[in-house]
RNA sequence: GGUUCCGUAGCUCAGUUGGAUAGAGCAACAGCCUUCUAAGCUGUGGGUCGCGCGUUCGAAUCGCGCCGGAAUCACCA
């Protein structure tokens, strides 16, 4: 059992004992003992010192003598002022790490074959340009709180949701079937995702032009931008394709199907995979025909417009429209049938969206909508909401073209690890191909980390001279410790000293090795916290604590050529734990650990 | 204007359900490779935790009010 847990316990018994009166769970308050302090875990007293009716500092000496009396692990005690400090014995943390050692996932909860399945959908791009920064947040994001909540035992199921109709895709094709002559990725040389943009981009230009022009001639900006030709041509071609004109239609998929070769490829490179894509085009009807039910059954209104409106004054919000007036979709109808449609395909005790902040507003209302509609499992929707990522410079501008994309970034990652080994004379000895597979880990390991180590909630910066960076709390530092360790096992094996079963139990530790092994042993703890939360930067703060005590503890003392061939085996079996952690916890972030850099 | 979120060192960020003298990294400066990988380690300087009031044994953390920033309040997605 868990010291914590035991202290708990035997403290939820002792105090009636020793003061004749119950206590809850909730007073009994432990923490770790602060570094300045001798001790491992430390209780604070306050809250007791009703029931005990003595000072502080009595109170302390009293659950301290009966504390070490009761467990074995509590080998001293120390009362300062309110706090109770405890030191817990070496054996205890040798105990776990033989008991922990041998598992590779340790600190990941059994896989419960009844546990529950929690639904997350992350990514959802339009298929209209390719990936950016703000794209690689979300991805990297949910790709790890799905890695997390299945870790702690959970059942996931990863799922995206492709906007892949509307007006803004129009644009696109609309541009290339004017301009495009007949262009393809191949003839282009370029990624579908990337070419499609171009036409995006080309038609908002033209369009910029066509508006200028009318503004020129005396009409209004309002009026220009409605009756600009090329407005007019992409609002006749939506209707075409709603009505399911064949050429069209043929064009929406050539073009959708280069988008979606693009995506695969940032996808592969990411790390990044789904159980299961749906499509907007797909679903949309569905919301539809829900939106209609609830029209009939009084739910919802009709504005004399035709327009179908939900009434949500009385939750604190507006009035919200559902259907347009000429009967197609919003956002939201889209939303409606999805969440239906996943409800029906995976039945899942929960539904998380992993979608930026600036969409809180939009979730709100679809909760309130669904449970109008009688959805009992509307309040199992879960919006993760997430801040935006902007430059120094301020908010990236599709328009001023600052815009970061999320291939040349990683790109641009890969080519620095690249650079920064080269002048560092690394991995010299390595084949071409595995030197190409380490700097690809060290490039995206940073970017990733970068990005993972931030709370969610947050806004955060994206320095691109900073996320290159490999010194510090970076992807870099820790997978130059897992490095380092498995360096060591080819060090040992050279020498045919093997990794022991077991450390003996009667070995004194140094500071840092108990430190190292206090760490590890938050691990599953960990875990749990950051998959209720849906915040995998606890696990990334976490794993840099690690490897930065272990790098103190590597720098301190040798591992080899220590002469106690039993602590050079509890040693052993240490960074063996250390490099497992490491391994495990990164991979929780979708970043790959290299054994030689 | 209403609602929601954010505000901690020059910069980027940590800081469990309120706990001891608020921590890391980057940048700057000064050291440490004959020894398991120096992408490492050590040290120095750097703070009115946006401001004020309150709650209490105790507040960066909770409440209220300001100030500053962001998002949102579309028949856009």
């Amino acid at each position: 059992m868990k010291i914590e847990k035991l202290i708990s316990q035997v403290l939820i018994k002792g105090i009636p004992e020793l003061y004749g009166q119950p206590v809850s769970q909730e007073m009994i308050q432990l923490q770790k003992t602060n570094k300045e302090f001798e001790g491992d875990i430390t209780l604070v007293v306050f809250p007791l010192l009703k029931i005990s009716g003595k000072s502080p500092e009595a109170t302390g000496q009293d659950l301290g003598v009966y504390l070490e009396n009761n467990i074995e692990d509590i080998i001293k005690f120390i009362v300062y002022k309110g706090f109770l400090n405890m030191v817990v014995s070496d054996r205890y943390y040798l105990e776990f790490m033989n008991r922990v050692c041998r598992y590779n996932e340790y600190g990941f909860s059994a896989k419960d074959t009844d546990a529950e399945t929690v639904m997350v959908e992350f990514s959802s791009p339009n298929t209209n340009k390719p990936l950016h920064l703000g794209h690689i947040r979300n991805n990297l994001l949910g790709n790890s709180v799905c890695n997390i909540i299945k870790a702690a035992g959970k059942k996931v199921v990863r799922t995206n949701l492709v906007n892949d109709r509307g007006i803004h895709i129009c644009k696109s094709m609309l541009a290339w079937q004017k301009w495009g002559n007949g262009e393809t990725p191949e003839s282009a040389g370029k990624k579908g995702d990337h070419l499609v943009g171009d036409y995006y981009v080309m038609f908002d230009q033209q369009c910029k032009l066509q508006v200028a022009d009318l503004i020129s001639q005396g009409k209004s900006r309002d009026e220009a931008e409605k009756t600009a030709p090329l407005m007019l041509e992409v609002q006749e071609m939506l209707r075409k394709w709603e009505s399911g004109d064949a050429e069209v239609y043929a064009l929406w998929k050539t073009m959708n199907d280069w988008v979606y070769e693009g995506f695969e490829e940032t996808y592969r490179r990411l790390g990044i995979g789904f159980d299961k894509i749906y499509y907007e085009s797909d679903t949309y009807l569905v919301g539809r025909d829900t939106v209609l039910e609830g029209l009939k059954n009084g739910l919802f209104y009709r504005h004399k417009d035709g327009s179908v409106w939900v009434d949500l004054k009385t939750e604190g919000l507006d009035e919200k429209v559902l259907l347009r007036a000429d009967g197609t979709s919003v956002y939201i109808t889209q939303d409606i049938g999805t969440a239906q449609e996943r409800k029906n395909d995976f039945h899942p005790d929960r539904m998380v969206y992993v979608v930026g902040n600036e969409q809180n507003y939009h979730f709100k209302v679809l909760r309130l909508v669904l449970d109008k509609l009688g959805f009992s499992w509307a309040k199992t929707l879960y919006h993760l909401s997430y801040g935006m990522v902007e430059l120094p410079e301020g908010k990236m501008k599709s328009r001023e073209g600052t815009v970061v994309d999320a291939d040349d970034l990683m790109d641009e990652m890969i080519k620095t690890a690249r650079e920064m080994s080269y002048d560092l004379g690394k991995l010299e000895k390595l084949s071409p191909e595995e030197k190409e597979d380490t700097f690809t880990m060290i490039g995206l390991g940073a970017l990733k980390y970068y990005i993972l180590k931030v709370d969610p909630v947050k806004n955060m910066t994206f320095n691109p001279r900073e996320s290159i960076d490999f010194d510090g709390n970076t992807g870099p530092f820790i997978q130059y410790t897992h490095a380092r360790i498995k360096s060591v096992f080819r060090k040992a094996e050279e020498n045919n000293i093997k990794l022991p079963e077991q450390a003996i139990l009667t070995i004194a530790l140094n500071e840092k090795e108990k430190n190292i092994m206090k760490i590890t042993h938050d691990f599953p703890e960990i875990i749990i916290n950051s998959a209720e939360t849906y915040n995998p930067s606890l696990i990334a703060n976490f794993i840099y604590d690690l490897a930065k005590e272990y790098n103190q503890f590597y720098h301190d003392f040798s591992i080899l050529k220590e002469p106690d061939p039993e602590v050079r085996a509890m040693r052993l079996m240490l960074s063996d734990l250390t490099a497992k952690v490491i391994n495990s916890g990164m991979g929780l972030l979708g970043i790959q650990v290299p054994d030689r850099m």
